[in-house]
Formats: structure tokens, C-alpha cells, sequence
DNA sequence: TGTAGTGTGTAGTATATACTACACACATGA
DNA sequence: TCATGTGTGTAGTATATACTACACACTACA
């Protein structure tokens, strides 16, 4: 289903490559979890772990946390926070820019950044 | 915490004002649950339901799917399905928007509606 | 040859999620 | 008074989530 393990299992070889350090014992212990479990996780032998692990994962493999979670199936409770405040405003917004390309969603960001409210 | 269940009460008892098979049983056996069950969600002694028994309940009730799902602490997995294909894209964009008033936040809604891409 | 490090296999556990089934006490109307 | 409907109390269950603990086989190097 989802690439996630391969896609860490990856990153985790790539740093390995210059850092010996990169191994699944080190990196599972940096992260707090049992090399066992990172090494199935890798291998898809089990799901994702929790936001929290992911987000560490992201941070010692310096990776984009969004996106790590998002190959994991999830969405970051910070981002879901922001859309329970307003879940009608955003739930329209976020429908409407479904199908819109990259480009068009991209504008908008620039223009809400750079905006005048 | 949440008031989900309070929530869920008024709009029940608002209804049965007017139409007596609002009633715990019968609402209960529409929306497919046990009515001991939404008894005690609707007295918050049970955690809202899940994603599927709340879109029912914001049915059968009228309410709005969204704002019965953000009151339960969930964000609907069409919500996040649409963040996860572009987790990069749309996590900048929400993050953006976070304190961004109303109004400014429809104005891009509307600005896409009608938008030439 | 032994010790340090590698990845992985086996066998669990704790906690949360999302409910069901059934019984009880009370009210109302026929 | 009794059948019907009301809300609710008690006592469970099935499944998923998120892991841990420990052992094993293999490699490299000193």
C-alpha cells in the first residue's frame, strides 16, 4: 500500500552511506525505538508508527515531516487543529483547491503571504 | 472536553420539538448504533463515535458533516486524503492560513471558485 | 578466536477505539 | 392494568494501534 518503509529504509541508507552511524540500531535508538521494530517497519512487516515517531524519524533523517506522514497515511495533528477551528472555512477551501494544479495552489500561498488582509 | 455530545442533544431535542421520532431509539436505529450507545455520547460518558456513525448522525440531523467531525476532535479522511497527495503544497497553504481572518480566507476560496487557472 | 556490531525473527503486551446486548425504571394512553 | 415507548445502567466484546524484550545468525576486525 503505502512506500513508507521503503521510502525511510532508503533515506536511512543514502545518509548510511556517508555516516556509519546510519545504522538500524543507531537510528532506532536516536528515535527512542527498538531496532527491531524500525527494521520491520523498513521492510513493511508492520504499519508506520505513531506522528510522534514518524517526527522524529523526519528530524534525524532530515526529511520532510508532511510528507513522511503522508506516505504514512496520516495528516499531522497540528494541521487537523487548524482545520477543527474552522472546519467549515477550510473544509471548502481545501475541496476547492482539490484539483486545482500545483501551480494555481502555489499562487495562492504567495498571495496569502505576501497579502494584505 | 469536547461538546459533542451536548452538541448532539440540542439538535436531537430541537428536532423532536417538531417531529417525535427524534427520540434516542428511533434516531439511534436510523443512524444504524445502539440507542444506549448514543445515549451515552449524547451525555459525553462515551468518546464521540467514528467517522462513518458521525457522518450518519450529521445526516439524519442536518447538520454539517465537518463541524460535527471537528467537534468530535476528527478531520474527515476525504479532508485528509486531498493534504496527503500534496502533503508539501497544502501543508504550506493551511499553515499560512492559520491566523488568517475569515473573511481573507473566503475571499481565496472565492478567488479559486471563480478562478482562471 | 572472540568480541563488537549488523539486521532480523519470535512472541508477546498495554491501551485505545468503537461498539453490542440486555436489563431496568419510569411515563403515557387504551 | 398492561402494552408500548422513553432514556439509561451494567457488563461485556472485537479489532486496531503502537509498541517492547530477547534471542538468533552473520560479518568484520583485532
Amino acid at each position: 500500500m503505502s512506500n513508507f518503509g521503503t521510502y525511510i529504509r532508503q533515506a536511512r541508507e543514502t545518509h548510511r552511506a556517508k555516516d556509519a552511524s546510519f545504522s538500524v540500531r543507531q537510528l532506532a535508538a536516536r528515535v527512542g525505538i527498538e531496532p527491531s521494530y524500525l527494521s520491520k517497519i523498513e521492510r513493511s512487516e508492520q504499519p508506520p508508527p505513531s506522528q510522534q515517531t514518524i517526527e522524529r524519524l523526519a528530524e534525524a533523517l532530515g526529511e520532510d515531516a508532511d510528507v513522511l506522514l503522508a506516505l504514512a497515511g496520516k495528516v499531522s495533528d497540528e494541521l487537523q487543529e487548524i482545520i477543527r477551528r474552522r472546519p467549515k472555512l477550510f473544509g471548502e477551501l481545501i475541496r476547492q483547491l482539490k484539483d486545482a494544479p500545483d501551480h494555481a495552489v502555489l499562487r495562492v500561498v504567495r498571495e496569502v503571504r505576501d497579502g494584505e488582509w
